[in-house]
RNA sequence: GGUUCCUUGGCCGAGUGGUUAGGCAGCGGUCUGCAAAACCGUGUACGGCGGUUCGAAUCCGCCAGGAACCUCCA
């Protein structure tokens, strides 16, 4: 039996009990990054969140199809109204192949789910690669009769739709209200209504990327690759359907139309959002030129940062917040979290030493049960992680010896933090240089650890001390504990 | 202008009608030759003003400030 859980649906705006549509299994699409310039700590957020809730629902016994697409042709640019396509307007400035920014930026944003320790998707389809469905997609909505063709564009017609089914409903919008505030794109003039939307564009004569189709050489609408690979991969309805706030409107109240015009039925039975992140309390965002870039927050070099920020301290910093809450981004904050996250590893580490003892003191059993409803509840990864800092302060309580534990709670306690902490929150340890990896290194400091145990032994302090001091000067951290003399790389 | 949402102690950030969130920083102590680490103890916070209630940070109203979406965006 697989543990109860509530996923907060955008669609109802509540908290529902998830019940997959075939028992045992989960289908979840993602919206994946449009990779026309370097990933971002928003692009970030999002694949972290997802990877999360992809972790968790393995964990708990569900067998996931996780489908997270990467958007290589067909949108807008940001300053320009010309209906250009984004990705080709940055190929003329870098001078490449459209084809070749796609793949340097799909590279580097592989890089960085990498460094994140976001496992890859089981599917990740481009829309440069599913032309074909997306052309028969649209051949559906025709025949449906919610779209027309017009001047070899074909659009998307939202208010006959609206009239015979519900629009708005995701993103909590009037259609009455939408006539009165919109502005003037491209290709107005071929619409029936401002509302309407691209299912197919027709190229104009300097675009490079096009592709034959029945009704011009052109290219697909925004948000129309999302419903042809999501029914390819997950079928005409799947489950979860998830991605960043901001595609709420328009992006899947266009999908959600588009899939239902095509198939006739709803495509989605849980819609979940996560957040954005914020910085001086105001969007992160490529538009607005106040993105920090992930190869920037992991070397510093940005006036922004004091100090470079590895990847796990990234991702454990999101985790602190509810996926659903805006994230301040601030350096005090993140070196909160790295300072969180040291310890929590460091007590991870600790658990199969510690000693046993006939009895516990402590309540490993309820801890563990803690973990879990928090997460169940909405991937609450924020308590889930205040229940582990409990667990932190057990084992270091343990190892102090003023609290006990028996071998059974000890097994329990590590295959909690193991299933947590690697498994469900995907961190992993960062130890530069890596104890282990080099033996002669270890050798070296082990046996300067001997000459300053020597040194102590006949109370020279001023030459342990000097080793002690001249190794941090390095960059090792040295500690006399109880046990005996440790040491690390410092961050 | 429309829609939605937010405002929690020095910082970040959970919670949502009565009981300690948690992390970081700070303070006091234990341990130590000293230091670090660790441990123990420590802060009565919920934007303002009203209302509902035996009781509100939590519900309602008003006000102030902020944000997101309405245009590509995670």
């Amino acid at each position: 039996m697989i543990q109860e859980i509530q996923i907060y649906n955008t669609l109802t705006r509540k908290k529902e009990v998830f019940e997959p549509l075939v028992p045992g299994k989960v289908g979840l699409y993602v919206c994946g990054p449009t990779v026309y310039g370097p990933p971002h700590l928003g692009h970030a957020r999002s694949a972290i969140t997802f990877d999360l809730i992809f972790r968790f629902l393995k964990q708990i016994g569900y067998k996931v199809r996780y489908v997270r697409n990467i958007t290589d042709v067909g949108h807008l640019v940001a300053d320009s109204d010309d209906g250009e396509d984004k990705i080709e307007v940055q190929a003329k400035l870098d001078e490449l192949e459209p084809m070749e920014v796609v793949q340097k930026y799909t590279n580097l944003f592989h890089q960085a789910m990498e460094m994140l320790n976001v496992q890859p998707p089981s599917i990740e389809p481009r829309a440069s690669g599913h032309i074909i469905e997306q052309i028969e997609e649209v051949k559906k909505i025709l025949n449906s009769g919610y779209a027309y063709e017009s001047n070899g564009s074909v659009y998307f017609d939202v208010e006959k739709f609206a009239s015979e089914n519900e629009y708005g409903k995701l993103s909590g919008r009037k259609i009455e209200d939408q006539i009165s505030y919109t502005r003037t794109l491209d290709g107005q003039d071929e619409k029936r209504s401002a509302l309407d939307f691209a299912l197919w564009k027709k190229a104009s004569p300097e675009h490079l990327m096009r592709w034959p189709s029945p009704w011009s050489e052109g290219f697909p609408g925004w948000h129309l690759e999302c419903t042809a690979m999501s029914c390819k991969y997950l079928g005409e309805t799947f489950d979860i359907h998830g991605g960043g706030m901001d595609l709420t409107f328009p992006h899947h109240e266009a999908e959600m139309a588009q899939a239902q015009a095509a198939h006739g039925k709803q495509a989605v039975r849980y819609w979940m959002h996560n957040n954005m992140i914020t910085l001086n309390g105001q969007k992160m965002g490529k538009s607005l030129g106040n993105a920090i870039s992930l190869e920037e927050l992991f070397s510093g070099n940005h006036p922004l940062l004091e100090k470079a920020y590895s990847p796990m301290t990234i991702r454990f910093f999101m985790f602190q917040a509810h996926y659903r809450s805006t994230l301040d981004f601030s350096n005090e904050a993140l070196q909160a979290s790295e300072k969180g996250l040291e310890r929590l590893m460091k007590a991870t580490a600790r658990i199969e030493s510690l000693p046993v003892s006939e009895n516990s003191s402590v309540n490993i059993a309820e801890l563990s049960a803690n973990c879990f409803t928090a997460m169940a509840d909405d991937m609450n990864s924020p308590i889930a992680i205040a229940y582990l800092f409990e667990g932190v302060k057990i084992i270091n309580s343990v190892a102090d010896g003023n609290s006990s534990i028996t071998l059974e709670d000890r097994i329990q306690l590590n295959s909690l933090f193991h299933s947590f902490v690697f498994d469900i929150l995907g961190l992993k340890s960062e130890d530069q240089a890596g104890s282990g990896s080099s033996v002669v290194l270890n050798e070296v400091v082990a046996l300067l650890m001997k000459l300053r145990a020597e040194a102590k032994a006949s109370k020279d302090w001023a030459t342990s001390d000097k080793i002690r001091n001249e190794l941090s000067a390095i960059g090792f951290d040295i500690k006399d504990g109880k046990e005996g003399v440790s040491w690390e790389l410092k961050k």
